[in-house]
DNA sequence: CAGCCGCGTGAGAGCGCTCTCATGACCGTG
DNA sequence: CACGGTCATGAGAGCGCTCTCACGCGGCTG
């Protein structure tokens, strides 16, 4: 029978029939065709060709261990996780990275608490060569779940719960946080700028911390009524605006921990009258396109390269994986990696 | 030797060893227990339990020829993917009611055209059961290649290439973009506007210009110059206000094509001096949160149910999944389904 | 009480692939 | 020209699971 039952899908057995070699050359030919001679190569190319076929990939799985998948598990603690810019440039990283390796990008959506056992599962089912996880919060099971069914995982963003950078270290992809602050805080100490606030970001997230951590660097001595709490949403940074400028109306710069904040900040700014940077600087963080270039004026912030942080992520994954199979390599986990922050400047300060 | 190199994952083997009992057993409680007797099953679970067994995926798949997961196709045109809320939505849908069928979703982005071939591989490897996919452009590849690669798939919008709707059919999901734009157009004339405008999206989209359709199935006899085209961005529906009022200035409402292009509209018209709904009444589309609830005064709008259209198109598709086995029922490709859009006033008109 | 039916269980094949190992052809050398 | 070595190829086992089928036991009927 040279074509059992047309609507099937061909068999690397129908392919060596076709071009009349064995089984194992033709799996040698379509993973790359070391070590076979050209002519042969030729034949089994155009085999494949003809038949239309495509590797079975639970096959190739069940024997090799590798699946080509890497899960990116996004856990929703509330609202603001796809919609952020900041996400979408992250996962489009990984994705282009990803593909770059062959690799395949499977979304773990995590709905709620309670669904934590069925991530569990599903990392441990083999389904997965490893994990990339964003923990954005510093009570996330993540961490100790991916320990548990020993799925080689990187994390965006510095893990903050007790120990991350001990004895329970994970490796992870972060920007320069704190440096960029103090960046930005310099330059606006650079220009003159003498009552410098801050507005911070939420405190269970480590970015937030390190960028106020990055400010008091600079400021050693700062105002502890110039510092406000925000949590990254434009709201909160109006709030925290009204809040600074009650405590301290003679403030003349403001050192946002994000440009959502930054941009509720200059918000208020305005109503009361007051002129950016004239008046007061503004600097923001994320150099987020959508709203530092549309604010009037634009803003000036500090930018991380977030698509690079998440390729990077996929490249620590993958450098992860290759070493799993050697020998005396073993748990080696890879090292985290910082990347650079870069003011841009921009009118607001 | 009852414990095997202590790393390695156990088997269905070991965990039938365990219990006494035989593979097909152990198999038979894994998937659900049905014909065993009940002290066997609870043997069986318990040997599972302590040996912490998780079945492997790969050869479930190699016989079963299911596993388990759907790709969610995204093509990229340029900007405006992940980010657009009305996406996430949709993708929050569709990984909620995946997760009611127990399968996973397997993100596959689309870089540029060229970026086809992977994508049909990819389909065509068997790694995925079926495929949702978003049919933003008219001269998407994406039809022709599942139609290629015989994948059951089930699409986010009513695709709109020649013949989308007879020969080529393919199985949608979409909202009544129509009929709401009819309801919206009705509701202005019913609060006696007289001259109508509309804002239309790009000609490409089927949803925008279905809801031109709309919009003239109501105002048989618009005058033409009543309608301008803008592409969905806040920016075009700013510029097509403007057009719209140098061409006609005595208009007295306007139904936008979307929310984003609705706000547009209502910058232009407020720097204009012409006040809302007073002056000239405002309807948008979409019931996008971010937008419709933020503008002063908030619009009055067009909701559809995104969410719900996401689970729709999971249900879709698992139901023609589920026949693919059956004899008879070959082919039986799944239903389109229009859902139903909703008026919600606020204050803009 | 013999026969039969039905249900619960086990044996074993086989899904499509990779990979090790044996085999044989061909080369160079002494 | 015989021999060992190298390299390309094929044979075959086996990855972990499901599923069909045969078997055996019990209970029911005639």
């Amino acid at each position: 029978m040279p074509d059992p039952s047309p609507g099937a899908r061909p068999t690397l057995e129908a392919v060596a029939a076709r071009a009349g070699v064995s089984r194992a050359t033709v799996s040698r030919v379509v993973n790359g065709g070391a070590g076979v001679r050209q002519p042969l190569v030729e034949r089994v190319r155009r085999a494949v060709e003809e038949l239309g076929y495509i590797p079975n990939h639970a096959a190739r799985t069940l024997v090799t261990r590798r699946n080509g998948a890497v899960a990116v598990i996004i856990a929703e603690p509330e609202f603001r996780v796809f919609s952020d810019p900041f996400f979408e440039q992250q996962v489009r990283g990984i994705s282009r990275e990803l593909t770059a390796h062959d690799s395949q990008l499977v979304l773990l959506w995590v709905e709620g608490a309670g669904d934590y056992e069925r991530i569990a599962r599903y990392l441990g089912g083999g389904h997965v060569d490893g994990a990339l996880a964003f923990s954005v919060h510093d009570d996330d099971e993540l961490p100790s779940i991916v320990r548990r069914v020993q799925v080689p995982t990187v994390f965006g963003g510095r893990p903050g719960w007790p120990g991350a950078t001990g004895e329970l270290a994970v490796p992870y992809v972060d920007a320069d946080n704190r440096g960029g602050a103090r960046e930005a805080v310099r330059y606006l100490v650079g220009q003159g700028r003498e009552r410098i606030a801050h507005i911070a970001g939420p405190r269970d997230q480590t970015s937030a911390m390190d960028r106020l951590a990055g400010y008091r660097d600079v400021l050693l001595d700062a105002d502890p009524d110039l510092v406000a709490q925000g949590d990254f949403t434009e709201e909160s940074g109006a709030r925290a605006m009204a809040e600074l400028l009650e405590r301290r109306p003679g403030l003349d710069a403001v050192f946002a921990g994000n440009d959502l904040m930054a941009s509720g900040a200059l918000r208020v700014l305005r109503e009361r009258g007051l002129r950016v940077p004239r008046d007061v600087a503004l600097v923001g963080f994320d150099d987020m396109a959508s709203v530092a270039e549309v604010t009037d004026p634009p803003l000036t912030t500090v930018r991380q390269d977030i698509e690079g942080m998440g390729r990077l992520m996929v490249r620590l994954l993958m450098r992860a994986l290759s070493q799993d199979g050697d020998p005396g390599a073993a748990h080696s986990a890879p090292r985290s990696v910082i990347t650079p922050t870069e003011l841009v400047r921009r009118a607001s300060a």
